[in-house]
DNA sequence: TTATTATGCATAACATGTTAACTAAATTTA
DNA sequence: TAAATTTAGTTAACATGTTATGCATAATAA
C-alpha cells in the first residue's frame, strides 16, 4: 500500500525520517498502550531500569526529552506508583528517581514483547542493513552538529 | 561534542531516529521562527504550493498531519491570511484550501534559505550516503508495513 | 423515497513538544 | 560574609500529537 514514489517536499530529509520512525513505532506501540504506557513513559521506565537513582536533568538527556515534558511524565509515573522520587543527600535542588518493584514487574511484562518486536523488524529488514542505517544515522548527526 | 558511544536502550531504531530527525530540524528552525512558522505550518505551505486547492484529506496525508493537528493549523493560517478556504462545488463536505498571494510572498522568501539549508547538509554528509540513506529508509517502512 | 451507512471534517480532552518565566538551593565573586 | 551568579527543577502558555466523539452531507440499501 502507499507505494508510490515520493514527490517533491515529501522527499526531504524530515519527512523521510518521520515517516520512518512512525512506521517503526506502529510496531512498539499495541503493547504499551495495551499497558497505557505512552513511548516517553516507557523510555523513562527502561532508563531506569537500565540506571536507577537518576536524577531528573540525567533522565532528561538520556531519554531524550525535555525538562517539562520530562517534569510532568515523571509526576505521572509517581502518581501510578511505578517510580518514587527520593532526595538526595547534599543537594536539596536535585531528587533521584526510582523505579519501584511494581515498575520493575511492569518493565518485566512489556520487554520480552518489545525485544521480540525489535527482532522481527531486524529480520524483516535485515541485520546488515539495520546496522548500516544506524551508522549513517548517527553520522549524520555527527556531521551536522559541527 | 556528547560522542560518547550510545549505550543500552539509547541505541534503538526510534531514538536514532528521533535524533537524526532532530539534528535536521535544527538547521531549518531559525528560518522558520524568523517568520513564526512552525515546521508542521510550512509543510501545509509546501505542499499547497507545489499543489494548490487540495482539500482537508488531501492535505493531510501529504504533510503527514493527522486531521485534528491539520484543522488547527489551517484555521492558525487562514487567520494569518496565508490561506483561505473555497467552497467546493457538488460537495458541501469538502472545502479546498488556496494559498493567498501572501502566502506565495512569504514561500518565495523562505524556500531558498531552505534550499541552501538542504544542500549544506547534503554537502557536509556526502550526497552518495544521502542517497543511501533515503533508500534505506524507504525500504525499511516498505519492510515494516507488511 | 426513506432509512442506513459512509465520508469529510470539526471539536473535545488529554499527553507531549517548546520557549519563556520563575523559584529555590548551591556556588562563585567581591 | 553579602551579593551576584549558576544550577536544578517546576510552572505557564500555547502548538501539536492522538484517540474518541459529534455532526453535517453524500452515497447506498431497502
Amino acid at each position: 500500500m502507499n507505494k508510490a514514489k515520493l514527490r517533491g517536499f515529501n522527499r526531504s530529509l524530515p519527512m523521510s525520517l518521520l515517516r520512518a520512525r512512525e512506521a517503526v513505532m506502529k510496531k512498539f506501540a499495541p503493547s504499551l498502550k495495551e499497558h497505557n504506557l505512552s513511548a516517553q513513559q516507557w523510555r523513562v521506565i527502561r532508563a531506569l531500569k537500565e540506571e536507577d537513582g537518576l536524577d531528573m536533568s540525567e533522565l532528561s538527556e538520556r531519554c531524550y526529552l525535555l525538562m517539562p515534558s520530562l517534569s510532568r511524565i515523571v509526576q505521572n509515573l509517581v502518581v501510578r506508583g511505578l517510580v518514587v522520587r527520593k532526595l538526595v543527600e547534599g543537594d536539596q535542588r536535585r531528587s533521584a528517581i526510582v523505579i519501584t518493584d511494581e515498575g520493575i514487574k511492569l518493565f518485566n511484562i512489556i520487554a520480552p514483547k518489545s525485544a521480540e518486536r525489535y527482532e522481527y523488524i531486524a529480520e524483516k529488514f535485515g541485520p546488515g542493513k539495520l546496522e548500516l542505517l544506524y551508522e549513517l544515522l548517527d553520522e549524520l548527526v555527527e556531521k551536522i552538529d559541527e
